[in-house]
DNA sequence: TGTTTTTGGTTGCAGACGCAACTAATTTAC
DNA sequence: GTAAATTAGTTGCGTCTGCAACCAAAAACA
């Protein structure tokens, strides 16, 4: 089975997408996924964040600091807990989210096509559970690569 | 539907799955790929092994750099086309291959928990119709994403 | 209340990757 | 046969990413 190299193309794949898709922006494919839901969950901290998409929270540190200076979200300290940074979206971000939002429905019809609803449905379940899966693997193993078999 | 996001985040957990596996050895996750079929397929050139797995050829050559300097890997020039350069593993590589088969077996029985063979099997199959739809789309798009919709 | 631990976030560093420009060898076209 | 085009491979550059060390604020504990 080749899962793992399945999923790496394809992720490859959809940054070479991304990438294109936003060539006239100031921003890359690693902040598409942020822009994304941070659009869809306004007021969310880096740490959700960053437990959402399963990214290292300085990667997410790093993403979300071309989004603020790209001028497409705003940062607000929390108001109780002054660690917090809470994200929105700006106005200026909203062209950028609508093509990025087309973008995206055109890949998944891209991605997927050739396959029933039903097939699409497991798919995208079967996948969900591989990455649950995977997080439980590694969370387990923590650096135990070396014992025996 | 999240394909993408999915693809992206088990990519991202089988790479740290594999640095800490061979966190002993001089490579990286990086060329796990490479150094695999390099033995599944005695004197692969480089295009091929990019072709393969949908690699840039600038990331095969580099990988393949590595290998070779680790000395995992020997390379010799095609006795024909003198552009093309076989590859071969090397007696040397043989314990990191048994390491990273074992690895990968393990890592593929974890993805898969709780998932019945015929999910798996769909699973895999799905999963390489989206990389033949994913290559397909690029080739066809080329660049064009700033059309209209 | 003061000390320790935990949590949210930032940054230095290094590896992985794609793109574009380049070279050398081979093939195609005239 | 020579010029042009294609093919295999290399390298500079920039982005994406995880890890580890770090900081400050909050929480837990004494």
């Amino acid at each position: 089975m080749r899962y793992t190299i399945h999923a790496s193309a394809i992720n490859r794949y959809a940054n070479r997408i991304y990438t294109k898709c936003l060539h006239d922006f100031p921003i890359g494919s690693g902040q598409y996924f942020f822009l994304l839901r941070i659009y869809e969950n306004d007021g969310i901290s880096l740490y959700a964040l960053a437990q959402m998409g399963f990214f290292d929270k300085g990667t997410v540190s790093r993403g979300v600091q071309k989004l603020e200076e790209a001028g497409y979200i705003r940062v607000v300290p929390d108001e109780k807990d002054h660690r917090i940074r809470r994200l929105s979206v700006t106005e200026a971000a909203m062209p950028i989210i609508q093509r990025l939002l087309e973008a995206k429905e055109e890949w998944n019809q891209a991605l997927t096509a050739g396959m029933s609803d039903e097939e699409c449905l497991l798919l995208e379940e079967l996948m969900a559970k591989m990455v649950q899966n995977a997080k439980k693997y590694l969370d387990e193993e923590e650096s135990q690569c070396t014992q025996e078999h």
